[in-house]
DNA sequence: TTTTTCATACAAATCGTTTTAAAAGTATTG
DNA sequence: CAATACTTTTAAAACGATTTGTATGAAAAA
């Protein structure tokens, strides 16, 4: 400590809480009378393999503990290279569906003594592909990425460059990287088919503009049912730009709905959109289901607790977010089983409510 | 780079992109014939200080643009002591009022270029302390921290050693730490003066049995209201037990609503207790406003969509989360006149529907 | 006794930055 | 012409760990 005079005698006497410096390898290497490789051998379990004594490796252990010895995690990242951090990058945290993945994800992560570092995209590509950048740079070890379609450029150069990367709830068909999400084509596919059981023939479609994989998953899903089932379907499709306010969305449904009179039922692609839909169909005071029959992609809390119950398929979201992370963490474990596992479909499931 | 041979002379001349190192503060030092101190000067605006010549500078910055390098975040941490890092631990992320928070939160965090560590306590002191130890040990410069009772030592320990925190949604009414949330107590009791206003009188009351500061202060409202407007009030209180299956809480919700059936009202202390409530009221039967009353602390979309819609006491989330990261990085960057503003009470408004 | 071998712990390099002190060269001054 | 003062850039230490190679002494073998 010579040339090092942070405090008087005093106060190293009696060293106050206030100022009281984290505790690190050289502290518990100084009280044990050794040199700090040494502890950190002993704290890494390689005391055995490196003969370090019996009785040194207890003594060193006991005072890390009772001094409460952490590893600076920012030192051990920057040597080892591993920093236990896994970047989740949604399209937006505070939408349920994200919400829900980001929290078991978080479970899941913890138990292997990871930590989470999340953003939002917005759906904007710029946005996406800078954070990929920033958590990149902050060396993140894996990354969990719902991505927007102008981000397959930089989500390929993570995979060119072997970090372990798992895509949610979309996918890039030409790149190899694993990805998780639900089926989202027959999810879709069952729910018209239950529509068409129960004699609706009229069917309109809601969706965004976004041209996103699986938004065109379930699109196709849909005009391909129509076209299966119906002579001559007449497709009537609404496609919402993505960044409107929810007030003029709400309006543009009205229209929609106002336009085409004849529509029995109505297929909402999201659970935003439903929400939307079920506001626009509040206000035309459209009775559901004898006016118009209702099923929404995406299930939430609403669609239960509504009068009617609004039928919906439901997306697997524990599967799909156990089974990404698990993903991930085989890739940062380098097993080499991971192969026919990269692309994984999970089935969603029909929920029939009142609105069918 | 002599005695570091990690590429064959025709690797470096044809590096792919698989094995590409990330370009350090060395390689533009390389390039620009200069010492990493030098460009580390640079391009830390430090230029003009240390006089270096403006030829020098403008080819450092030059070359450091040409290789996209970005300064190795895990590097400066360690050398700075500041991470650019901020804890947000929620007390569940997947619930729509933190997901909000974390939402607006993570925007205001980016403009100013710190990214977010997030976790989720569910309500566990055990599980929060941990937390608060191991976001602590990875450095994150600060902490937005919705505390269960268990935490204070924890939480008091941070605020003793100068780590900026800002408590949200909750507080510990002994701490000296700055805290935002709203003010409960005015929002129920204006709730509460809505419904006496209607004529209702059998007011019932649904909270959980956490204890929370914020719970307290909403109870609180309700029995001063209670006591205050009418003579001899009958105070029927549930208290449900914070962890129990959503079914069975709606069992026990019924239980209480058929055990008093004098109540003509009903006041909800959070979002996910009315939803519960909902629930109840659905399976018994029982007609909204005509039979039962409802308010709830907590908007949520549901209850806007809900036919009846729900009248509630709505938070000010933006005002919330805009406060408190403002008033964390002023505390990160020592802003003084800080003092007045430690603790802010934002008010809460009533939305009236047709639940009342 | 001298040389090997083992057991044990230490020393030093390294990760990629930042920051302070020092050095080298040029210009100015007395 | 020597001393002083600038300019400009470099060198080295530090942040807190991990990891590889080395040093030391004692025991075993020659």
């Amino acid at each position: 400590m010579v040339g090092m005079p942070y405090f008087t005698d005093t106060e190293q006497l009696m060293p106050s809480a206030l100022n009281m410096k984290r505790v690190s390898i050289k502290d518990i290497a100084a009280k044990a009378g050794v040199v700090p490789s040494t502890v950190s051998l002993v704290l890494n379990g390689k005391a055995r393999q490196m003969r370090i004594s019996a009785e040194l490796e207890e003594r060193v252990k006991k005072i890390a503990e009772e001094e409460g010895y952490m590893p600076n995690q920012t030192a051990v990242s920057l040597r080892t290279g591993r920093s236990k951090l896994l970047g989740l990058i949604v399209e937006d945290i505070s939408n349920v569906f994200f919400a829900s993945l980001a929290k078991i994800i978080e479970d899941k992560a913890n138990e292997r003594g990871f930590k989470i570092l999340y953003c939002s995209t917005d759906n904007d590509d710029e946005k996406g592909n800078d954070l990929i950048k920033v958590l990149h740079n902050r060396g993140v070890d894996g990354f969990l990425i719902t991505p927007s379609p102008g981000m397959q450029k930089e989500v390929s150069r993570l995979i060119a460059q072997h970090k372990p990367v798992v895509l949610m709830d979309r996918y890039f068909p030409g790149l190899s990287g694993a990805y998780v999400l639900a089926d989202n084509y027959s999810g879709v596919a069952d729910g018209m088919k239950h529509l068409l059981d129960k004699g609706y023939r009229n069917i309109g479609y809601v969706t965004n503009d976004l041209g996103q994989i699986q938004m065109i998953e379930r699109e196709k899903a849909f005009t391909d049912t129509m076209g299966r089932f119906l002579e001559a379907p007449d497709q009537k499709i609404l496609r919402l730009p993505y960044h409107v306010p929810t007030a003029e969305a709400v309006e543009m449904i009205s229209s929609f709905l106002k336009e085409n009179t004849d529509l029995d039922a109505v297929f909402f692609a999201t659970n935003y959109l439903g929400i939307f839909g079920l506001e626009s169909v509040g206000q035309l005071g459209l009775a559901v289901p004898s006016d118009l029959a209702i099923v929404c992609f995406d299930d939430h809390d609403i669609f239960r607790l509504m009068v009617p119950g609004i039928t919906c398929v439901r997306q697997p979201i524990e599967e799909i977010a156990t089974a990404a992370i698990d993903l991930l963490i085989r890739q940062l474990e380098e097993d080499e089983t991971i192969g026919e596992d990269m692309h994984q479909f999970k089935l969603p499931s029909l929920v029939i409510r009142n609105s069918t």
